[in-house]
DNA sequence: CGGTATCCCCGAAGATACTG
DNA sequence: CAGTATCTTCGGGGATACCG
């Protein structure tokens, strides 16, 4: 819990029912509209969508830039600091295709669910 | 959602409260005992411990090695499946540590939670 | 358009008791 | 010693309505 057991923050940053795709969506689509987002999601509600951002900008890993219009116009990308994460989600992206796999051999291919 | 996005089941083998600090346990401490576990644990309950490592024994990433003794006697260590997560671990650990410095350098260390 | 405010539900996790 | 069974609590997340 001291030194070596940071990866705990790591983990809960990324918690979040909606991090993983919002993450997916804005390092495949670079900047994206609020709107845009959200389509893209399906099933997301504005309140998570808008309460996974904050948390997500807070930890400066999206950047948030809001242009001041009428109707308004906010616009969200991966920040530079936040892009640093890139190996660790390819990483872990990597590891758990390969798992399914490992599952697949230890259980068989013919479950309803994990 | 598809082929890119299984860094989602990562997240979820790994998620629950207490898996991350029994994971670090069984990897400082090689082959423990239920009882050396919850004792090294301050707060978790023998339900948690039980339900968690069986989980992780599920995923074939902890090995359960029961000896038929009474008082029973059964041990737990990182399988050779599991060992393979430590470089995903390790590399979660060094990011989690530098982001918190990172938050410092934003917020500054004045803050009294994340 | 891009949110916030409010209310509600359900499942993860805790407390406690019992068992082979 | 190493669990399981049962009940309860708490908060993340969903639905809906309203706002600048």
């Amino acid at each position: 819990m001291t030194a070596y057991c940071k990866f705990e923050t790591t983990l809960e940053i990324l918690i979040g029912k909606w991090k993983p795709v919002i993450l997916l969506r804005l390092l495949a689509g670079g900047t994206m509209r609020f709107s845009e987002l959200q389509k893209s999601i399906p099933d997301i509600t504005k309140k998570m969508l808008a309460q996974q951002l904050r948390e997500l900008e807070y930890h400066d890993i999206v950047r948030r830039e809001v242009y001041p219009l009428v109707p308004p116009k906010v616009e969200y990308s991966m920040s530079d600091y936040g892009l640093r994460l890139t190996p660790i989600l390819q990483a872990m992206n990597d590891w758990g295709a390969s798992h399914i796999a490992h599952l697949d051999e230890l259980y068989g291919e013919d479950r309803t669910a994990d």
